[in-house]
DNA sequence: CAGTGGTCTAGACCACATG
DNA sequence: ATGTGGTCTAGACCACTGT
């Protein structure tokens, strides 16, 4: 009917299936034909029906496992894609022209919560950056880095006055996990300076921790200026 | 090598090539080899080639265009990939009981901010829902949301006092496109009393517009107890 | 125009989990 | 033991797009 084409595509059976999930056709929980039926219903191969079927249980509509086939999943988990873009690419998406300012960068002892937080052992050294992002003349985000010298020892040569933290690294260390958390924080004192904005003002944060192979590598805060929304459409 | 079988999978290549890129072999903007190039380099078919490379494009490392090839991406654009939880789910993966309470619900014209941010018709009516979810005795999250009438009309006669607008809505209507925002925002008097904390204290805030088919469905205001992170990892 | 990725077929063997 | 999905092969045609 909507086909341009007079083949059966896998994205024909996409939307197919997810018609027929959101009609209700297929309630949550159903147990769908198995692919070799599906192959003769769409009049198309099985490996056909397993791309569709595969990519819908990636997307999180489906759960699949052998013998047991493939079912429509009941808590509808669906999931956001965040593509977290580089700062400078933010500001400049926005028309501002960003500028970077080094505000200090420190080799000393990692505090206790650091430790803990990346199980180094107590006392190891980290070289401590706190830097700011800005969009022409406003305030951006204020960053507050610490990097894990033994797993990266050029940092104690880096120069941060020129290049952030974060370029350097992306240019220097490759990771391999990266946990990333939200959450709303309160500017104290300091951070009101940095942002220019009232102090106790609610302040979106975003804190990275980065590992390469187990051992971890770094772990920023990255508070930003008021008014900032992180957005998503899936 | 460390394959455990003869065979060479998509995952083998998937991992290969991602070494290269980690390593610097291929740096970014590097051109690929094509994948017939691949394939016999691998001792596979350009089916599977084809398939790693283009997993590794969905995950965001590579870039993929006829006829120009595939590229290493320049911006490593990682994205994070967030799995929204119902509200029930995460309390009790707390090991919290879960508890809804509503406060109200009421059938009223849409006011304009929220006409312009739905693109609605001035006036047009709109259910409006205020409820509470709690871990325990503990509020957990303030919920505020609108629902179009015109585009759930059942909405008038659903009982809100016992189940979530929320699982009403996912049970009733289907959606087809979300657009989520995460922010920090202040805790207003009425919001400080729901939440149970300090008058003006940061809240972490998700908003959350859902469409079916280009019709506004749902706006939801969701704001999070003190202390609320949301993570995830990649 | 010609090169590259995008997709489909027809068939095969295998891994895994359930009954 | 057996049914289901997971993956690979060998080959083909097509769609797009850069030159």
């Amino acid at each position: 009917m909507t086909q341009t084409s007079d083949t059966t595509s896998y994205k024909d059976i996409k939307q197919t299936v997810l018609r027929r999930i959101r009609s209700g056709q297929w309630q949550p929980d159903t147990l769908l034909p198995n692919e070799q039926e599906l192959a003769v219903e769409f009049s198309c191969t099985r490996t056909t029906v397993n791309r569709a079927l595969r990519e819908l249980a990636n997307e999180g509509f489906l759960e699949r496992r052998r013998k047991a086939g493939t079912r429509v999943l009941s808590a509808p988990q669906r999931q956001a894609r965040f593509t977290i873009p580089l700062v400078r690419d933010e500001v400049e998406a926005t028309g501002g022209t960003y500028r970077y300012a080094l505000v200090s960068a420190e080799t000393q002892p990692a505090p206790d919560w650091l430790a803990a937080r990346l199980a180094l052992t107590p006392g190891q050294s980290v070289m401590h950056v706190r830097c700011m992002h800005y969009s022409g003349n406003t305030p951006f985000q204020f960053e507050d880095r610490w990097i894990v010298i033994d797993s990266v020892p050029q940092v104690e040569q880096a120069d941060f006055s020129g290049i952030g933290p974060n370029d350097w690294l992306v240019q220097t260390v490759p990771f391999t996990n990266v946990e990333l958390t939200f959450l709303a924080s309160r500017a104290d004192t300091t951070l009101a300076g940095f942002l220019d904005v009232p102090e106790g003002e609610p302040v979106f944060t975003a804190e990275r921790i980065t590992w390469l192979q187990g051992q971890p590598v770094t772990f920023a805060k990255m508070y930003f200026a008021a008014g900032y929304r992180m957005t998503t459409e899936f």
